[in-house]
DNA sequence: AGCACGCCGACT
DNA sequence: GTCGGCGTGCTC
């Protein structure tokens, strides 16, 4: 028999197939979707099973033999197989990457693919009790006659192979057997009780559960505090009634084991958990427990959506608004998609919830694309906490650079009191953004509005989107102050300013410091026990996290986010900012929050601490209309990589003048541009950003310039829709 | 990835 | 003349 099978692509620019033969004696076990080991060249190699029974367009002869079949059972099954189309069709990007990215390392078709799996062994029987008997009768070692005793009333759990064992294997009277372990760490919350919904959330739930077999998107809108955890227990305890299953997407699990602990007290072992701090085994082991029909939730992040459950009640994804939803390389796509790709599939609704949604999703559900469901009120009694924004400018001229006077104040408060307290610091990686120190101002691109970005070799200031540059002024266009800096505090130093001040405990929660695995974790659970008086972090601490005896929540510097040359800025520091403000004050102690800033009077910090989402909203939507950004426009980035400069901007160009050419007339072509990162490991990043509101001919402009690079070998061509950073 | 093929500079 | 540099192309 003939088989096609798609390698994981070697030459990693197209999809290719390529014809195998499958001798006779393996031919009942070849399925579509499994994993074939196959000769390429001079290596052997994996790849999936597309098509059986061909016949063969390629000469006979070179057809060279299938090595072995590595799985039983499919690792694709039929709704993944054709997921994986859709998606590559639909993000231009390989079939073969959409596939290996349904799949765990271990279940991938690669070069290595054997992930050490954890098995327990068993020695059992293989000869009548009889035989057993006579052989003991004949034995004069007490270690066997010991082992055969025990074999005789059942299988004996074995870690080590004696010589005992393997005589007695040697005498054809026992095997070794393996059983796979499968590891359950996970542990509830020991005081979790079950709580009933309020008035509120049960008809937010009933509305949910009464849609049960339609595909259909609901936006929950609630408040920090309003019990969307409880809703969605509430939702999934109906699913696995109707014995169906349930997925839950949430950004990022270390983050959140609060939330896994309920789900496990409430659940117990129907949980799988998956998520990015996962050893390759251990993520095998979870999701053999999903192939196995063993478990029926799964709470993961992003990657979790494509678990192979067969009849999906419900989709949850938590905190629909951030980012790490969509997957930032190839295939780039965004797991709220997938997730509505299946409930359509499975005819099953999805649920997306935050206290911030995405401006996206909110208009969505004003168009009624979504549909809303709102919970106004915080569960338990417990009050917003009160928000105190300090403006830096005045605190600059007392010589306050890191901490203003309040927030010392405030800090000494807490430590006497032995409350705790979250410093929050948004160090993102864009240093090269010049401002204002005495009146906060930051240049922008007049039609972008987008913070120009900083080139240090040409000295100029460029605009990343639209690709326009100027001198930078010596001098500042609102207030004339010639104090113009860069803007650039680590939270290295922060840790040292404090150090400075107090006699506290202190951890520092970054990048730096979380690395490895389980780290982020430990630093939890300590600051959790109160091991520390202050926890200082990026962005990765506001989310989800749940202490009580937290009292005081400071952001050292709201600005550096704000000032990101990134159209989203301002929706992404309302939403940090909410959730901050959510942070503190869970417990029976009242919260504050102090924000630091040179912009108090900017909307999104202004309406943040009003928790004013709506007027966010509707703020922000007027200048994404004006300025043509989404949710009113879509945008597509054409990013366009090589090594030789000159040739990169003539190609560049040339995407550029063809995509003009062949897109329709309202549709915008800005650029090319240099990227952000222009030049990284000596390639250079060129950009082209599409926006359009509606066109039919922009999908096929994109393919033929994404395929035309695909045959060239110098220059690389990468397309991402709705990109979350450009 | 590996490996062969092939077209130019430095050399026993 | 040859040896070997690695740019290019192919693997069912």
């Amino acid at each position: 028999m003939y088989i096609e099978v798609l390698t994981q692509t070697i030459l990693k620019k197209e999809d290719q197939t390529f014809t195998y033969f499958v001798p006779d004696n393996l031919a009942s076990k070849i399925k579509i979707g499994v994993r074939v080991k196959i000769p390429f060249g001079k290596t052997i190699i994996e790849g999936f099973v597309m098509k059986i029974n061909i016949t063969p367009d390629f000469d006979k002869n070179k057809i060279k033999e299938i090595i072995g079949i590595t799985d039983e059972e499919p690792v694709l099954n039929e709704e993944m197989l054709l997921l994986g189309k859709n998606m590559s069709d639909k993000l231009l990007c390989s079939l073969v990457s959409c596939y290996q990215a349904m799949l765990p390392k271990a279940l991938k078709a690669e070069v290595n693919t054997s992930i050490k799996i954890k098995y327990d062994k068993y020695l059992k029987r293989i000869k009548s009790i009889e035989e057993i008997d006579n052989y003991i009768e004949n034995c004069k070692y007490d270690s066997q006659i010991e082992l055969l005793c025990k074999l005789k009333e059942g299988d004996i759990p074995i870690s080590k192979v004696t010589s005992s064992i393997k005589t007695i294997i040697k005498n054809g009277l026992a095997e070794i057997n393996y059983e796979e372990n499968k590891r359950y760490k996970y542990m509830g919350i020991s005081n979790y009780k079950k709580v009933k919904l309020t008035l509120e959330q049960e008809k937010v739930a009933n509305t949910i559960i009464s849609s049960f077999n339609i595909p259909k998107t609901f936006l929950l809108y609630g408040v920090t505090g309003s019990g969307k955890t409880e809703v969605y227990m509430n939702i999934i305890e109906e699913t696995l009634k109707l014995n169906k299953e349930a997925i839950m997407l949430v950004p990022e699990i270390s983050l959140t084991p609060q939330i896994v602990g309920k789900f496990i007290s409430r659940f117990g072992n129907v949980v799988a958990v998956l998520h990015s701090k996962l050893s390759d085994a251990e993520r095998y082991d979870e999701y053999r427990k999903i192939t196995d029909g063993e478990v029926k939730i799964v709470i993961g992040t992003r990657s979790a959506i494509f678990v192979p459950f067969t009849n999906i009640g419900v989709i949850i994804i938590d905190e629909e608004h951030t980012s790490s939803y969509k997957q930032e390389n190839n295939p780039r796509y965004n797991a709220k998609d997938i997730a509505i790709w299946r409930s359509k599939y499975h005819n099953c609704p999805v649920v997306m919830g935050s206290a911030t949604p995405s401006l996206e999703s909110f208009a969505r559900a004003g168009n009624n694309v979504y549909e809303l469901l709102t919970l106004t009120k915080r569960a338990q009694n417990m009050t917003l906490p009160v928000v105190n924004v300090v403006d830096m400018k005045e605190e600059v001229k007392k010589g306050n650079f890191i901490l203003s006077e309040i927030l010392k104040k405030k800090i000494k408060e807490k430590l006497d009191k032995k409350e705790q307290i979250i410093l929050l610091l948004n160090r993102r990686g864009y240093s090269s953004i010049i401002s204002c120190r005495d009146c906060g101002n930051t240049e922008k691109c007049p039609k972008c509005d987008i913070a120009y970005t900083y080139h240090k070799s040409s000295n100029t200031l460029k605009c990343h989107y639209c690709s326009s540059s100027k001198m930078p002024n010596t001098k500042c266009s609102i207030c004339g102050s010639t104090n113009i800096k860069d803007y650039g505090l680590g939270t290295e130093k922060l840790e040292e300013e404090l150090f400075k001040l107090y006699d506290a405990r202190i951890v520092r929660m970054d990048v730096d410091t979380t690395s490895k695995k389980g780290q982020h974790q430990k630093i939890i659970d300590d600051f959790g026990e109160h091991k520390y008086d202050i926890l200082i972090g990026t962005q990765m601490i506001a989310k989800g996290l749940d202490f009580p005896s937290v009292t005081l929540v400071g952001v050292v510097s709201a600005d550096s986010s704000l000032t990101a040359p990134d159209y989203r800025a301002s929706e992404n520091i309302f939403q940090l900012l909410s959730q901050v403000s959510g942070r503190a004050g869970r417990g029976e102690n009242k919260g504050e929050v102090i924000i630091q800033t040179f912009n108090p009077s900017h909307y999104s910090i202004a309406l943040a601490k009003e928790h004013n989402y709506l007027k966010f909203y509707r703020e922000e939507m007027k200048i994404r209309k004006l300025l043509k950004y989404s949710p009113y426009y879509y945008m597509v980035l054409v990013k366009i990589t090589t090594k030789d400069y000159d040739l990169g901007f003539k190609e560049a160009d040339k995407v550029s003048n063809y995509l003009k050419n062949n897109v329709n007339i309202e549709t915008i072509i800005l650029g090319p541009s240099m990227a952000s990162m222009f030049k990284v490991n000596n390639i250079y990043h060129y950009q082209i950003i599409v926006k359009y509101r509606k066109d039919d001919k922009l999908k096929e402009a994109l393919k033929f310039v994404n395929n035309v690079y695909k045959q060239n070998s110098k220059v690389n061509i990468e397309i991402d829709f709705d990109p979350i950073r450009i």
